[in-house]
DNA sequence: GTTAACGGTGCAACCGGTTGTACAATCGCA
DNA sequence: TGCGATTGTACAACCGGTTGCACCGTTAAC
């Protein structure tokens, strides 16, 4: 065990300690092509001798960049990640920034309190960046964020959003997916479908839904639409309780995979066979859609590369450059549950 | 609309609105006695004309600080987070800092990259302290931590861990609790119990699980335990499964509420009275005990107080308070079910 | 032999705040 | 009127890095 070393060396010790400048010290560790091959290997000997590592704080000032870029959330963050398929959404950011040397964070800010101390932050430039995973239209951080003129990526659609020309925008085309979910099950010659769905109030449920609407119009009816959690206990539960009105069905839309995973273990327990009796389709192509049986034909909402986009996108415009938008698209994975 | 500003106005801009130096303007916007009444007036008043904020970076810098503490997630979020209790815990955090300037923020370290990022941010001292929710004693971070002597506080028992002389440390009893409900069970003569509880690597549950058995004993058997997710919905799923062993049973003891409000349901469901013929116990005292009918007994584990004392110890620490372990107090919240 | 070109290094300024200390102005009191 | 005490302010150094520019010593070219 080494002794807890409490004070951090600083550039000037290792300038001293490898003979040379302040300002040489630094260049040779940034590799900077005016300082010779020898100096650099002796200053870097120096560096990992004394174990130096750049104070963030002098850094920060002297380039003007924390390298830190802010994941805002501002909804509770359980209710967020109760689709677990948002950590591979996560993932995806962290997955791009860690080629580069910024940090993402998550910032909760879904209380009055929360968001006060989160604009105070923006408003220092605590952050190069921030990346709204869960926007809406009436934040008023969103506002802040852009009188401060702090580069922000929006991920998910904002109807006619006014910030068009200051942010820029990821998002996944949700009604697409729900075409093709619906298209399959059309082309599969399935007329009488029922849609056990995630929360009713979440903006891709209700995107989704339109996408099914417009492809399967009457064999869809309203009763047989079920608004639940995003969990295999949640579909579970929600065919248990289809099942038992004694309708008749034939396919089943599912708002997650895990809402499919549950469904068919219902319908098996009913003794209904998949896909022969009942046609079942997921949404999210999460692992468990693999591990079904039959295995889970899905929609893939590429999550992770939205991830890559958003993270890239913030990374450009800490540059400089121009806000955009992008729109990811939806793709069918044909298993065998159809 | 304002227009964006893109330049934010310095110290030196107040300064010269004010009419006086950049060292009576700090003072003067941090409320130094040295100062007058009338500049303090004055010089606030320039501050707010040009909407001035001092930059985090420049005052990171000369104050030593940068008034962020990193909540470090070393799983999964989705995982953290599929027990909806732990926003609470982060409320409770969050609540507590807004009285200071200091912004807590998620750091997500699950994957080597990640920890690898991680590991930079805390060398750059990124941070003024952590506070680690989902600590582990193999944690490579930890030990980092250590060396670097950044203020750490752990959330979590660790088996007798090496860092309690420089890590403090924050946990609730789970064990008590679980002789708290295992109590209540006995004191109402239940005899036959079934536990539903959440996954079976999670300390908290093996924790739980020793004080049911340490007031149960043999009327809990092993095949009665099972475990699952957190769910109304994994509650509901697993009572369903025991219901279809046509075992005996009196008593449920359930890992968190959501779990024991599907278990409720699977009950009524199969003509079973709670709490005239089976007795259910939750945990987390959620806000879905109160809206289960009957209003659910349950074990409060002061999540939010966890929060609260996690951050007020952090925030010691980093003033330069030593170490310290507190231990939360469960408490039996009595209500109908049992 | 003088000078231009060039590679390598150090000085000093700078980023945007905070803070120790010196100094000027005002006041009270002898 | 003269002195010290008190108050309010400014100068300058500092936090820990980065970077423009001047300078030095070589070497090559004339």
């Amino acid at each position: 065990m080494t002794q807890p070393v409490r004070t951090a060396p600083t550039l000037a010790e290792v300038a001293a300690a490898a003979g040379v400048s302040r300002s040489t010290a630094s260049r040779a560790l940034n590799d900077s092509p005016r300082i010779s091959e020898e100096t650099k290997k002796r200053v870097r000997a120096a560096a990992k001798e004394v174990n130096f590592v750049p104070n963030a704080r002098g850094r920060a000032l002297a380039v003007g960049r924390t390298e830190i870029i802010a994941v805002l959330v501002t909804e509770p963050l359980s209710e967020l990640f109760s689709d677990p398929t948002y950590s591979e959404f996560l993932s995806g950011i962290t997955e791009e920034l860690s080629e580069s040397s910024y940090l993402p964070v998550i910032l909760q800010a879904s209380s009055t309190h929360e968001r006060n101390r989160a604009r105070e932050h923006f408003e220092r430039r605590s952050f190069d960046a921030v990346i709204d995973v869960s926007p809406y239209k009436g934040s008023e951080l969103l506002e802040v964020l852009r009188e401060l003129g702090v580069p922000t990526v929006l991920c998910g659609r904002l109807e006619g959003h006014p910030y068009r020309d200051v942010f820029s925008t990821v998002y996944s085309d949700d009604e697409e997916g729900g075409r093709f979910a619906a298209l399959a099950m059309k082309g599969r010659g399935r007329k009488d479908i029922v849609a056990v769905l995630g929360p009713h109030d979440n903006p891709a449920v209700v995107d989704r839904l339109r996408g099914y609407r417009a492809v399967l119009g009457e064999d869809l009816p309203d009763a047989n639409v079920i608004y639940t959690g995003w969990n295999s206990g949640d579909g579970y539960q929600a065919m248990h309780q289809i099942l038992a009105r004694k309708i008749a069905f034939d396919g089943v839309l599912c708002g997650s995979d895990r809402i499919a995973a549950g469904v068919i273990t219902a319908l098996n327990e009913a003794g209904l066979s998949v896909p022969a009796d009942v046609s079942v389709v997921g949404f999210d192509d999460h692992e468990i859609a693999t591990r079904c049986v039959p295995a889970l034909t899905t929609v893939r909402q590429p999550l992770r590369e939205e991830g890559h986009m958003a993270a890239n996108i913030a990374l450009d415009m800490i540059k400089g450059a121009e806000p955009t938008t992008s729109v990811m698209h939806m793709q069918l994975i044909q298993r065998d549950s159809l």
